[in-house]
RNA sequence: GGCCCUAUGGUCAAGCGGUUAAGACACCGCCCUUUCAAGGCGGUAACGGGGGUUCGAAUCCCCCUAGGGUCACCA
């Protein structure tokens, strides 16, 4: 610290560090969007980092799919995996020799220590301190070992790891955005591990160490890094640093109010991708969990959520993941966003479905609009769309119930099939407008209501009482198939 | 169990000492309508309990209860 920074004054700098142990969390999510919409909203930098030191579980592939999914949900960073940047690496395992000055600097200085207990012997007390009811803490029997003591077992070849010698009798303090002023009691946590047997630095060592060195002003997280949190205060007064903000956001939880977990439904954004939630309907649904906006309007684009931001109104307690609004919510922007994209987003699922195959012609690409356009109000995502286009791809038309029948046999039935098809004879082009206008004049002619015209025919044509608009139907249908279809179905009944 | 966080309708939540306690989702009803939806309008529904402080508490304090987090050589 220079000492020349003014409070407010400083560029904010925040980052979202996951580590790649796994797909992008829905969790995780929301707090890569509330880190990313603080910094567009102030100004800031937002930094990607990847937080890789557990060798057994990051995958190259997990940052691949992290990256992917930040980069579809729409937040993007300025430094970080990818991008570089000046303080690059933005790779814990390749920031080991910083990580390594740092730790000769607190063995030196007496405020680390090598530790040669086994794990075995660790764990053994662990489980003693356990059940005498205790908190289990490092016993500390390393942390008086002499200089001469620690050089000389290291010779040995044993194995070790380095401790951070906790002070006793301390007050720490957290200072949280969010959740106010935290105190905790030093005696509270054991000497624990900054550097493992690997040669490879902890979470809670990397963390600070990175984010001192990457200049992070705010360090906006789960809660479930609050109790992390002294430990990394600790640290920073160790080192003589000033510490970041911290903001810790409350969990998200499964709707029996436990934690969000692969048996309680998709707890991963590429589940919500690839069952066809819309990005914007995932990030406004994320944020509006545990943030609130100043007014009543709740739906709202990335741009919006930047200007509205505000940390202040960050809620603290627990959120349930509530499946009904993300459903609502995606609903809307599928029937909002434009045809093309829909129609687009959508024919993946339909191909997977076997309605269409191979490369689409531009005539079978604006026919699929017209399909979507007439379906596009029922799913909740898109994969949902293949429950309800069946009615325009299958021909052997089944009767839902056997009852609707008898409205094929009303008696005004052959006369207004007769008018459709003198109608359609003369209608060169049938578009939804056309095919409208067609099924009005019928009404009109005919002196029929609106249920004497539209049943039967929606009947005929479909097999069930309900579905999409009739004039709709009609006109994707072609005239042949509605044709071949009525009088199908008037065969079946005996007209 | 220790430590820490949290507590307004079923859910997300506004509220930051004085309000008829917003709004959204879900649910119910009505309207629109060829159907189902969508949309419009309306409705049911909440301050966990107990003590304080105060002229006055959803709002401040304490206790209880409940839920959650954390106590790793995982992050």
């Amino acid at each position: 610290m220079d000492g020349k920074e003014v409070a407010g004054m400083e560029k904010i700098r925040v980052r979202f560090a996951p580590s790649p142990t796994g797909p992008l969390h829905i969790g995780g999510a929301r707090t890569a969007l509330f880190n990313w919409l603080f910094a567009r909203k102030n100004n800031g930098v937002m930094v990607l980092r990847s937080e890789d030191t557990d060798l057994e579980r990051s995958s190259a592939e997990s940052e691949r799919n992290i990256v992917r999914d930040l980069k579809w949900l729409g937040i993007d960073w300025d430094e970080g995996l990818e991008v570089g940047g000046p303080y690059a690496p933005y790779r814990q395992t390749e920031r080991l020799d910083l990580y390594r000055q740092f730790t000769e600097r607190l063995l030196a200085e007496g405020k680390a220590y090598y530790c040669f207990c086994s794990e075995e012997e660790v764990e053994e007390e662990r489980q003693r301190q356990l059940s005498r009811g205790e908190t289990p803490h490092y016993h500390g029997k390393c942390r008086n070992l002499s200089r001469e003591e620690q050089e000389r077992c290291l010779k040995e070849g044993r194995q070790a790891v380095v401790r951070f010698r906790v002070p006793e009798g301390e007050k720490v303090v957290v200072e949280d955005v969010v959740r106010g002023r935290v105190e905790f009691d030093s005696d509270g946590v054991g000497d624990f591990v900054l550097v493992k047997s690997d040669g490879l630095p902890t979470y809670n060592y990397a963390c600070v160490i990175d984010d001192y060195l990457m200049k992070i002003t705010h360090v906006i997280r789960g809660e479930e890094h609050l109790s992390n949190t002294p430990r990394q205060v600790l640290l920073y007064q160790a080192f003589g640093w000033q510490p970041p903000k911290f903001a810790h956001i409350s969990l998200i939880l499964a709707e029996d109010r436990s934690k969000m977990s692969k048996r309680k439904g998709d707890t991963a954004v590429e589940q919500y991708r690839e069952k066809g939630y819309l990005p914007e309907a995932v990030v406004n649904f994320l944020a509006l969990l545990g943030w609130s906006p100043e007014g009543e309007e709740e739906v709202f684009f990335l741009e919006e959520l930047v200007k509205q931001f505000d940390l202040n109104r960050v809620s603290r307690a627990p959120a349930v993941f509530d499946m009904d609004k993300l459903k609502w919510l995606n609903g809307h922007y599928i029937k909002n966003s434009s045809l093309e994209r829909i129609t687009e987003l959508a024919v993946p699922y339909l191909q997977e479905a076997g309605y269409l195959t191979g490369e689409l012609t531009p005539e079978q690409w604006n026919w699929v609009k017209m399909v979507v356009a007439s379906v596009r109000e029922y799913p909740t995502c898109l994969a949902e769309i293949i429950d309800y286009v069946d009615v325009f791809f299958n021909d052997e038309i089944e009767f839902e119930q056997e009852e609707l029948k008898e409205i094929l046999q009303q008696e005004q039935v052959p006369r207004v099939v007769e008018a459709l098809y003198e109608a359609l004879d003369q209608t060169p082009e049938l578009t939804p407008e056309t095919a409208k206008k067609v099924l009005r004049d019928i009404c009109k002619g005919l002196k029929l209501g609106g249920k004497k015209v539209y049943m039967p025919l929606r009947i005929a044509l479909t097999g069930s009482n309900h579905g999409p608009e009739l004039y709709e139907l009609i006109a994707i249908l072609g005239k042949e198939r509605v044709a071949s279809r009525i009088n199908r179905a008037l065969a079946g009944v005996g007209k």
